[in-house]
DNA sequence: ATGACAGGCGGGGCCTGA
């Protein structure tokens, strides 16, 4: 029954989608009436912020979803979601020492493909030198991970909240942003080292508009004056890029009653 | 401008986020 439903909606084969859901129990609802909209295959999620054995695991299995999280209590967490078979591995490589739980990877298979998927949640970077260091560190960390992918020569999906805003077109305003950790030089040049290794970024792949932002601050009526910014990403190796048809951000999320301050978004790929 | 919101923790404000 499914590879009847994949050979006829042949342009969909499988659908990835990531969601900073910001804690993933106070979302839950949101969280399964957005899968029975969008029909993702796969979701990354990202600041669950509860331990494994706190997920609500029931809820979204009976939804269809295989479940693979890598938590920790009270901050951080990511999880990734797939109505395929997977195979997982929690944690990015290159700092031991490093607890924060920020990279879970998953090796999905549908029909005879398989789609590597990682669902990131890069560290934000403001607070003082230590948490900036931190966060430049990680990136590095990330690059060097992301080129030992892409010598497999798979279709990998880097998917998450890169905590990155890469251009000036990508922010509202700009000019709010210069001092932040987020927009700072260093920042956009290690975000663009990562792309430079050979990625392609979904969402610039597929439009070149101004104003298509993933993230809108709660205060200051952020929302409402539309002053956002993009930093929710979707990275694909060359092989993922050659299967793109479509890049999409769910921005009417973010008008729902107790929103997630960021939206999904999902791609289409062949 | 270092604030407004929001969530977790834990039972009162404090830390963190972007």
């Amino acid at each position: 029954m499914l590879c009847s439903r994949i050979i006829k909606d042949g342009n969909r084969a499988v659908r990835i989608a990531t969601w900073n859901v910001n804690s993933v129990r106070q979302r839950l609802e949101h969280l399964l009436n957005w899968l029975k909209e969008a029909e993702p295959d796969v979701v990354c999620l990202q600041e669950i912020k509860c331990q494994d054995d706190a997920f609500p695991r029931a809820e979204i299995e009976a939804a269809g979803y295989n479940i693979a999280v890598h938590g920790q209590k009270t901050f951080n967490g990511v999880a990734i979601l797939s109505r395929h078979p997977m195979e997982t591995t929690a944690g990015l490589p290159g700092d031991s020492e490093d607890i924060q739980s920020r990279y879970i990877e998953a090796l999905v298979s549908h029909g005879d493909e398989v789609t590597r998927v990682a669902s990131i949640y890069l560290p934000n970077g403001n607070g003082g030198p230590e948490k900036y260091a931190y966060k430049l560190a990680w990136m590095e960390r990330l690059r060097q991970h992301a080129a030992t992918l892409l010598a497999l020569e798979e279709s990998v999906v880097l998917a998450g909240d890169f905590n990155v805003i890469p251009e000036a077109r990508d922010a509202r305003h700009p000019e709010n942003w210069t001092r932040d950790a987020l927009f700072l030089p260093q920042t956009r040049t290690a975000y663009r080292a990562l792309i430079n290794l050979g990625f392609t970024e979904a969402i610039r792949a597929t439009t070149d508009a101004a104003d298509v932002y993933t993230f809108w601050d709660y205060t200051a009526g952020a929302w409402r004056r539309n002053d956002g910014i993009r930093i929710d990403h979707l990275l694909l190796s060359p092989q993922a890029a050659d299967r793109l048809k479509s890049a999409t951000v769910d921005r009417h999320v973010r008008s729902w009653e107790k929103p997630s301050d960021h939206v999904p978004v999902r791609i289409d790929l062949s």
